[in-house]
DNA sequence: GTTGAAAATAGGAATATTCCTATTTAGGGG
DNA sequence: CCCCTAAATAGGAATATTCCTATTTTCAAC
């Protein structure tokens, strides 16, 4: 798994250990091009790790997302989650629920002056879009 | 309720219908100057109205958050929401969990370039900063 | 390689959230 | 004011998520 290794060292560096379950978890997130479920991902984890609680499961996303290497996506129907491997933003529309990765990250200091002038240290920022994807919004004009 | 009037017009003219319970809900959210979570509001929203389900208020904060009359924030401990009442973004500390609200609003046409160039109709947009905030900030380096 | 402390896990209980459906209600038209 | 239809609700079932705790595992020091 070379995708995970580097991955792998960020969690270290973070102060996490390293176990089998979130060794499994990061290669299961790896191996989705698409933003899953964590039910989704659950099922698809558990082909390896038949014995792996549902509370494992959560608690590691959530550590990873925290340590910014999972990205968590708002979507109806529950949060999706994605290996975040370059720093970017998605779009969501709102009548197919499609996630659109985003190139670059128009978020700069100019973005983040307001919270600067009010003393906040700001590390992390997340920009969600939302509205009509292409197909959709033809099919709401036509 | 004065503060609840216009939003009442905002979702009579979405196509939405003015019921009792989503009445209540508004007035509730109108009520904190905090944003809550959906279990918090439960609990005040039934004093008005004992036998509210609670699938009625979650089923309306998603649709006041998709008119968005509303605000749907992410915080460590279930999400929380807010009236919307200018449109505004949020600081959210790391360590502590509390909810800043920023002035104004720094995202124009430049954030939504990209998107735009790949025939996304962008409605609406959040943008989420986090890190530290001012107390927890001088806790950590002192 | 062995040992010990802290971190992580499994499993089940407790909560929170969503889904389903029969019944009720809001609001427009007559 | 009465009727009608679509939208909304209550309540309970089904899921999803979080919490708790006894046990296991990681990893650093020896």
């Amino acid at each position: 798994m070379n995708v995970s290794h580097e991955i792998i060292q960020v969690l270290k560096d973070s102060g996490y250990k390293l176990t089998r379950q979130r060794r499994v978890i990061i290669d299961t997130l790896a191996k989705n091009s698409k933003p899953v479920t964590a039910q989704e991902i659950f099922l698809q984890v558990r082909k390896d790790l038949p014995s792996i609680s549902q509370d494992t499961l959560y608690r590691n996303l959530e550590v990873l997302a925290f340590i910014r290497v999972a990205n968590r996506i708002r979507v109806r129907g529950g949060d999706r989650f994605e290996l975040a491997e370059h720093h970017h933003h998605h779009f969501v529309c709102l009548k197919c629920g499609d996630v659109k990765c985003l190139k670059g990250c128009p978020i700069g200091p100019q973005q983040l002056s307001e919270a600067n002038k009010n003393n906040l240290e700001v590390l992390y920022h997340n920009l969600e879009l939302s509205g009509y994807c292409e197909k959709c919004r033809h099919r709401r004009e036509g």
